[in-house]
DNA sequence: CTGAAAGCGCTTACAG
DNA sequence: CTGAAAGCGCTTACAG
């Protein structure tokens, strides 16, 4: 691979300037430029970032450590977050943590080893020893979506409060009134904050959030599953099952269609963070909307702003409720409603109306 | 942060020990790594990666450039990648083309420039020069899924010939006829080879596959909407449609629904590239699953080969058909058959039976 | 077993 | 406007 002393030579100048017009340094004649840019052509001269990376001491890449790629929510705010680098003129390592505290700290060290210029993460816990440290090494950082409390570091997330109210909201007005929740970690801010939006919401409405109405999931479809199967095996199972993430929400689909059960006639399901797919369950999903790309988009821009010297903005967006069919509401208009059906063995107090 | 000096400097050595040390190199003793050890403990010592790029000439990393990183099947490809690549020492980085050639080629460019030790594309169309530069340079690389004809690289591909043969069986004992198919574009292997296949299976069954039938879409779900609203204009539309990749069916599951036509019983739907999310759709979707995982793991042992000198391996593994209800086969035993519905407007000559 | 030295491919004051 | 030189943080023959 040709450097830049093999350009110097084709084109009759010093290194100094080849990189200078590599660099648009303007003090160089049109002549050498003109030299310069034909030797670079004829040999394909491409700079090798590592050798600059190390002279000037920054790579132009922001990591990103998420908690799950297969998670439809962090493959999106992934891409957007790529989007909004490479506009800015960064690219981005992605690590994926699949929610284990020691694969996370895998790639934040990679990261770092690398000499990122920054790095925006999703934390899978509390914060590992690891991740303390390059805080307060100073390492330029960005949270997103989920965040480790106490540290110093922007975060950039949603605030899903007003929307799991409207959540509340609609299923007490379909007559549910035992409702569970398919939780997140505890470790992690966000699987907390759903179960306290949750819990403060039910209150409001003078319901109780019982122990045995918190299941206790890691984000991932098999505890929703087992959560799920948990839930249906209580003596009173609840009306409805909230899943703290979309993925425990396909675990809770799969258990119960493994008992032959029917959503929402025997149980209701409702699931944080939104896909295209759920329009097309059986039955659609309700779910709660984050502003996905809006988030990963703020969260470079505020790691940007940080490492260029600019002071970074946390930004917290808010969330929406998305009403589809799996809580119990009527057939949407565009289709015809179908013949009655016979009520289903546990009757909920919901209209019943089948999903053809 | 602390360099090599620094850690000399506090165990009392020279840098050529340190260096040893860290590399486990023989020839240290007890003495000098014990105190090396120790100094590197107390400074919180990582060796910079972009030094020893520079003078080793091998990052330890993999570039992979994906079509699509929200296409599911593209984000488990992506998943296996970096878990085989880890446990063999390497790290990756992806870059997303989004299917546009000409974001391809700008994360292959950076990718070299990062001097990345080896190159899994799964390319997005014919082969741009760059890419062919690439090659012919001696860049080590490996192509998954998609290919580039008459390139000398190895490939590491799913042959789902025999599941399209076996869908168009199952499609013509269910006595579907008039079959249509969503394609990829042309300018990629599996674009066309999933229309030759298709094509091919249906001639087994004296059956044609006209013009009309064919769609042009470009693996995105929005295709996928588009053109099957092309095939519900046809004064003759089909009774199947084929979509080419998952994406392109949940546009085509778009397109059905705003119709307010259902799926078997108007028009029947199966895709290429099995997701979870199927099992769960209304009606559940017949698919071609591909072994997504073990075609990761073989393209990066492929690449490693290549890279560490050893003779790298072509693999071609078999996909296979997950028959679900989405075609018109009768409901699977696990859920009792609801009473019959009335006929649909546009009757097709499969069982007709509710989804409830 | 150990250290001094060269060199990987760049960038950037410094001097001219 | 241009070039010689130093230096980024490592690794690795080479000599001892």
């Amino acid at each position: 691979m040709a450097s830049i002393k093999d350009v110097a030579a084709e084109a009759g100048v010093s290194v100094a300037t080849v990189s200078r017009v590599l660099n648009d340094h303007p003090s160089v004649s049109a002549d050498a430029r003109a030299r310069v840019l034909a030797a670079v052509g004829t040999l394909g001269y491409r700079p090798n970032a590592v050798a600059r990376s190390l002279r000037t001491d920054q790579t132009h890449t922001l990591g990103l450590v998420i908690s799950d790629v297969m998670n439809p929510y962090f493959t999106e705010l992934a891409r957007s977050v790529e989007e909004e680098a490479r506009a800015l003129g960064y690219s981005v390592i992605i690590g994926n943590a699949d929610e284990r505290p020691d694969l996370q700290d895998h790639h934040v060290r990679n990261l770092l080893d690398r000499r990122i210029d920054g790095l925006l993460v999703s934390p899978t816990d509390g914060g590992s020893p690891l991740m303390l440290d390059a805080v307060r090494a100073g390492t330029p950082m960005v949270f997103v979506d989920r965040w480790i409390p106490g540290v110093e570091v922007p975060v950039v997330r949603a605030d899903g409060e007003a929307a799991v109210r409207d959540l509340v909201a609609h299923l007490h007005g379909l007559g549910h009134r035992r409702l569970a929740i398919i939780a997140g970690p505890a470790a992690t801010t966000t699987g907390q904050e759903r179960v306290a939006a949750f819990r403060a919401a039910l209150h409001a409405y003078g319901l109780d959030l019982p122990e045995d109405y918190i299941g206790q999931g890691d984000f991932q479809a098999e505890s929703g599953r087992r959560v799920t199967e948990g839930f249906l095996d209580l003596a009173t199972p609840p009306e409805v099952v909230f899943a703290a993430d979309n993925l425990m929400a396909l675990g809770a689909l799969d258990a119960v269609r493994a008992r032959g059960l029917r959503v929402p006639d025997d149980i209701a399901l409702a699931a944080f963070d939104d896909i295209p797919w759920f329009v097309h369950t059986d039955p659609p999903i309700t779910a709660i909307a984050q502003p996905t790309g809006e988030l990963g988009r703020a969260a470079v821009r505020a790691l940007v702003d940080r490492i260029e010297g600019r002071p970074p903005q946390s930004v917290t967006l808010p969330a929406r409720l998305v009403v589809r069919r799996s809580c119990g509401e009527t057939a949407p208009p565009e289709r015809p409603a179908p013949p009655e059906r016979p009520a289903s063995p546990q009757p909920s107090p919901v209209t019943n109306r089948s999903q053809t």
